[in-house]
DNA sequence: CGGGCCTTTGACTGGTTTCAACTTCTGTGG
DNA sequence: CCACAGAAGTTGAAACCAGTCAAAGGCCCG
């Protein structure tokens, strides 16, 4: 049933019949609910795609405070491509921020895939390309902007998403504390 | 004569005959001296791959400084994908930082050669995924630590690196001034 | 209605930037 | 081979952005 995953692989590439049956079969929608964890640092990182709802991507550091470095919301992919690639444990862990549902993949699945649907290779280096590309622009605002301005930049890009989930976690995807933006609010209502 | 990308390519997939031909008439080498500018702001960026020598990243900001965001040495692609993707004028510039030999491929002519030989859709899924996971840890490291323990993390993990390019480029890469560079070395030294 | 999580507030701290001046290095031409 | 100019690196003082900590207030959900 993963239509939207068959859908935004057709935005991309055309696939013969066989290649529909095959997604359809080897992609099995999983249906999760809000703040469960999907990957937990130590375990290898399959591929995700999120059909419905949201995914973040975190790690926590010596403070034990979750640092999230990363979204992903309907029709995104997210993996710790380190570990997927290698194959080994993964710093990170994966969970969701709402009822959602989900695509895994794990790798040898993946790489299996990719073989008998070949057009799959495009379309993955397509949205390969593009999630770098987000990334380094978002590079690019993390030396450019002031943390506050960095707030706003995301309040006026992103206004539905960032009424979405909760202030605490848009603090730590932005890198700064609660605190500190709570203090950003204030400062514009008035 | 692009025995160095030939050689990468080959590490991730494998060529017929003609694919070789093909990618031997459609890549030349470029040689460029130190100090170039491969891609100027305003323009459309096409895709570099660094035979040898180096490349940065950079764009000026609101003060007039160079903010480097990226380095590509031997065997690395770089291109900023936005621009290359949308064919918009980019925000960055992209400049040699040693005497290097390039291959330049503006968008249209990477797209046919993906057309001519297929094989590179795989090869630059992979590539771009590897260049994603970089990414990904790079924004850890930024979350994760100090602008001091950033520098230290950097010239233990690439010390070579660390001595064969100037300080101002190394704390513009790292996200500091030099005048604090200059600082933590000084401390380190005592 | 109550408990726990999220958000706000304020005082204090410190890592990092800014600015300006000085020193050292490097490469180029006489 | 030396001189010199410009680039790169160093120093120190003052200012500031943002983090830390602790406590109080608000709000959602059982």
């Amino acid at each position: 049933m993963p239509d939207a995953l068959l859908a935004h692989v057709r935005r991309y590439v055309s696939l013969r019949e066989e290649d529909i049956t095959l997604l359809r079969t080897r992609c099995t929608l999983r249906h999760v609910g809000k703040k469960q964890n999907l990957l937990t640092e130590g375990n290898v990182s399959p591929n995700f795609f999120v059909a419905k709802g949201g995914l973040r991507m975190f790690f926590i550091n010596e403070k034990g405070v979750e640092q999230t470095t990363q979204f992903a919301l309907e029709n995104w992919w997210l993996a710790d491509y380190h570990s997927f690639e290698t194959q080994q444990p993964s710093d990170f862990y994966i969970q969701t921020i709402e009822l959602s549902e989900v695509i895994v993949l794990d790798e040898p699945t993946h790489r299996q895939l990719l073989v008998d649907v070949p057009s799959l290779e495009r379309y993955f280096r397509l949205v390969q390309q593009r999630a770098y590309a987000a990334y380094q622009l978002r590079v690019k605002y993390i030396y450019d902007l002031s943390k506050e301005e960095r707030y706003r930049h995301f309040t006026e890009r992103f206004p539905e998403f960032a009424q979405r989930i909760p202030q605490y976690l848009l603090a730590s995807y932005l890198g700064f504390t609660p605190e500190y933006l709570s203090e950003i609010r204030r400062k514009r209502i008035s």
